[in-house]
DNA sequence: CATCATGTCT
């Protein structure tokens, strides 16, 4: 078939290619001689019907080209076509073309165009702007660009209108730089333009996020004069605003001669989503002020804008300008009002709009479902989800995320895992929103395998999904998990970290104390410039505080420029932990000083440091301010701070009295404080009635039984220890393994009692010997007491030589540096032989020894502990 | 209409 046309087009060709063949008369015949041609093909029954159309339609029209626009003005693309197949170069007017080609672009016919373009070009016809532009046209429409594109470096096309629609539509296509380069084109080729070029240029470099060359563009369009244009300055305020630069697009805004509904509402609409959502609205009052017709899309954004800002008043007022406008019947409507009511708090109301909407959406069903998540109704929040499927109308992603979303905030696990399940069986896993969703479900329900399982069997995963799983870890107390995800993510460089990772990871450095590693991610911020981000820098000066380096970490404290109410809890609970009692108060006067009111952990931080320096007179002081200046309801922390407190200076019977009067029933914590008071000042008879109240509140805690057994036999009462033992055994408990560590190098070393599987151990071992004959020589007498009494020497009545953080610190002082602090941390508290050893140590080699223990730090420097006898 | 982050305490 295709040969045949190919046959036919020649010969008509020849037949028609004489320049003589211009009257009527000749063209006629030609046409009767093709239908000649043709009828001896019985195949192209098609073609002899469009000459018989041409010999019917009206027998007074002779002229091919009358024909051909008379098919183009009825949309006969079909005949056009076969019409020009047959018709010479001499018998068709460029401007004929010109009808063919705008009824190709129209019916988007990519085949027939170009056969029309074949045809001009195969003829040798001279394209000028006006064919040109048809052409690009043809091209543009029926989707090749790039031809399209190509007529433009051919044919100087001097009508803006053809620039216009091809910048649009490469610019649709998601071409933006092919957008521009047409604009620079055009603009060396002198052609003039319109105030559309500027508004479909300016939205090229508004998708390119290209501030410096939407700057330019501005100058030059104030320049050309088109800035007055109502369209151009609106493309211009929407520029600016999509990419952030609210303020400049305010100002072109301002300086527009004529607004338009468009105006006003992008303006508006660039205020609330660019977070400035009072801002929107009282432009929004301008415009009501300024008599300007609202519409849809302005009620649409104003409503966003009070939820926001939670402005419930106005929401409800442009709710019934809404409803005098007949906009109640608007899907869009009826889900942003609902949302704001939502949003605002006001349920009732949201629930009068989802129930009076006459059709209800997915929209309307996760707006709902988040109110209820928001106000803490769960319970009804999960009950919409499993109705809405009742009803027909399928959850999406967005409702999925919202359900699985109050799963997380609540701790509703196994409503989660339901959802879980829904979410399998409707194949929506694929989704990144959903999966994150999950984990952080998951992560916040603290099933950290189900987290796991759901990131290791993601196809795709994005930051997001490794900041939810490696803040997971590190909430879950997985700092080891944590980091090692944290490094495959550096290793695999496929992402990277933003600031919510190095706000996830950092507290897992200093929860391992693993101070290089912060140091190291400490660089990558400042590289990155996320030090102004206040969770970076906050988490930041807590990592370093934690790994002992609190002057580091008041130096970064003074170089956040603004200070939250985090920041100063950081730094205040950093001074209580290296027993700076008075320091911590001076920060928390400073923090009330600048305006900053205290919550509770603050003031858990701040009454922690005051116990931890035996600040007794303070603390009560603070914790009245907290009670009747704050009016901050105590809770089991700051009970906990007060009985610590009181324990740990002696005032036995006062806390427990105080355990005694408490308004809220005392937990293991409250008597666990007491009970290590018990063994500060020896109290024997006091510390087995509070040990029995401990174990009945926490029977499978281990670690009280150590400090009960801790206690007998520093008062020498082996008898009790065996029996306290054996009362262990029967209840088939394993204790806390004692373990310190320490990073050498990058490397992090972990040592647990009579430890000999650091490569190091001969050397650890003879150090070690001979710092103890050393501290022996000199007076000390090594207090063996300990050798029964710790966790780890509960099973291995062993030398006190083998206690894990002696084996850390000493392996820190053979293998670095002479001027390098040693930084050691265990898990448990420090043993008191190991206390006096570290002492010692610090003193006979000149070292500085930093020891961070479950409790709080020790400082080591020239036979001195910075905690002055409180640990 | 949507997913991720910092501070207390055993």
């Amino acid at each position: 078939m295709a040969m045949l046309v190919t046959n036919l087009s020649s010969s008509s060709f020849c037949f028609f290619s004489s320049p003589h063949l211009q009257n009527q008369k000749e063209i006629r015949s030609g046409v009767r001689v093709r239908k000649d041609v043709i009828s001896n093909r019985a195949s192209l029954r098609t073609v002899s019907d469009c000459v018989d159309s041409i010999t019917t339609f009206d027998r007074s029209v002779t002229d091919a080209n009358t024909q051909l626009r008379r098919f183009c003005e009825s949309g006969n693309l079909e005949n056009a076509v076969k019409l020009l197949r047959v018709s010479g170069k001499w018998d068709i007017d460029p401007r004929t073309l010109c009808s063919v080609l705008q009824l190709c672009a129209d019916s988007k016919s990519l085949k027939d165009g170009k056969e029309v373009d074949n045809f001009i070009r195969g003829n040798g016809f001279v394209i000028d702007s006006n064919l040109g532009s048809k052409l690009s046209l043809m091209y543009t429409n029926c989707g090749d660009l790039k031809e399209a594109s190509r007529v433009f470096d051919e044919v100087k096309i001097e009508k803006a209108l053809f620039w216009n629609i091809l910048m649009n539509e490469l610019a649709k296509s998601g071409d933006f730089s092919g957008s521009i380069g047409l604009f620079k084109k055009m603009m060396s080729s002198g052609v003039e333009m319109d105030s559309y070029t500027f508004s479909c240029v300016s939205k090229s470099f508004s998708s390119l996020r290209s501030v410096h060359g939407g700057e330019q563009l501005h100058g030059f369009i104030l320049k050309s004069g088109f800035g007055e244009r109502n369209s151009v300055g609106n493309s211009l305020v929407a520029f600016y605003l999509k990419n952030q630069r609210v303020d400049s697009a305010r100002k072109v805004f301002d300086e527009m001669t004529e607004r338009d509904v468009i105006s006003w509402n992008s303006i508006i609409n660039g205020y609330v989503s660019n977070g400035l959502a009072e801002k929107g609205l009282s432009v929004f009052v301008q415009m009501l002020v300024s008599g300007i017709e609202i519409d849809l899309a302005t009620i649409v954004s104003v409503f966003a804008g009070c939820a926001d800002s939670r402005l419930i008043s106005l929401g409800r007022a442009v709710h019934s300008i809404g409803v005098k406008a007949c906009f109640s019947r608007e899907d869009r409507f009826c889900n942003t009002l609902l949302d704001m009511y939502s949003k605002c708090g006001d349920l009732d109301s949201a629930k009068a709009v989802f129930r009076e909407m006459s059709d209800r959406s997915v929209v309307s069903y996760t707006s709902m479902i988040a109110g209820y998540a928001r106000e803490g109704l769960a319970g009804e929040a999960v009950k919409l989800f499993e109705e809405m499927e009742e009803e027909g109308i399928s959850p999406d992603v967005y409702t999925v995320t919202a359900v699985l979303n109050c799963c997380a905030r609540y701790r509703l696990l196994d409503e989660g895992k339901r959802v879980h399940e829904w979410i399998k069986e409707n194949d929506l896993g694929f989704d990144i929103f959903v999966s994150n969703a999950l984990m952080d479900m998951y992560a916040k329900c603290g099933s950290m395998r189900e987290a796991e399982l759901v990131f290791s069997e993601m196809r795709v995963k994005d930051i997001i999904s490794w900041n939810t799983i490696i803040g997971g870890y590190s909430k879950n107390c997985y700092a080891n998990e944590a980091l090692s995800l944290f490094n495959l993510l550096l290793e695999e460089k496929r992402f990277s970290p933003d600031e919510r990772t190095v706000a996830c990871v950092l507290p897992a450095c200093a929860s391992l104390s693993a101070f290089d590693k912060g140091r190291e991610i400490h660089g990558y911020i400042m590289r990155n410039g996320y030090f102004s981000d206040r969770h970076v820098a906050n988490s930041l000066v807590d990592m370093y505080a934690k790994c002992g380096a609190l002057l580091l970490a008041h130096m970064l404290f003074d170089d956040i420029a603004s200070k939250d109410l985090v920041s100063w809890t950081v730094m205040i609970a950093g001074y209580g932990m290296h027993g700076f009692g008075k320091e911590a108060i001076a920060l928390f006067n400073q923090m009330r000083q600048a305006g900053i009111e205290a919550d509770e952990i603050s003031f858990v931080s701040l009454l922690y440091a005051c116990s931890h320096s035996g600040l007794v007179d303070e603390g009560w002081r603070f914790f009245n301010i907290m009670r009747h200046e704050c009016k901050i309801e105590p809770t089991v922390e700051h009970y906990a701070c007060i009985v610590d407190m009181l324990a740990r200076t002696g005032d036995l019977i006062k806390a427990y009295r105080f355990i005694e009067n408490m308004p809220i029933p005392p937990d293991a914590t409250i008597w666990g404080a007491l009970l290590c008071g018990c063994r500060i000042h020896h109290d024997v008879k006091l510390a087995e009635k509070v040990a029995e109240k401990v174990f009945e509140l926490e029977p499978e805690n281990t670690g009280y039984y150590v400090l009960m057994a801790n206690i007998y036999a520093e008062a020498e009462k082996w008898e009790q220890v065996k029996r306290l033992r054996k009362r262990i055994g029967q209840r088939g408990l394993r204790k806390n393994p004692g373990c310190s560590w320490i990073e050498i190098k990058g490397r992090v070393n972990i040592f647990v009692a009579g430890d000999s599987s650091n490569p190091e151990t001969e050397n650890i071992e003879a150090f070690l010997r001979k710092v103890r004959a050393r501290m022996i020589e000199e007076g000390y007498s090594p207090l063996t007491k300990y050798a029964l009494i710790d966790a780890e020497e509960m099973e291995k009545e062993e030398a006190l030589c083998g206690h894990s953080e002696k084996l850390a610190m000493a392996l820190g002082i053979i293998s670095s540096g002479h001027g390098k602090i040693i930084r050691v941390t265990k898990n448990l508290r420090v043993c008191g032989d190991c206390h006096e050893m570290a002492k010692f140590m610090s003193k006979l080699t000149r070292r500085e020894i930093v020891l961070r223990d479950s409790n709080r730090f020790h400082q080591f420097k020239d036979g001195h502990c910075s905690c002055r006898g409180f640990w």
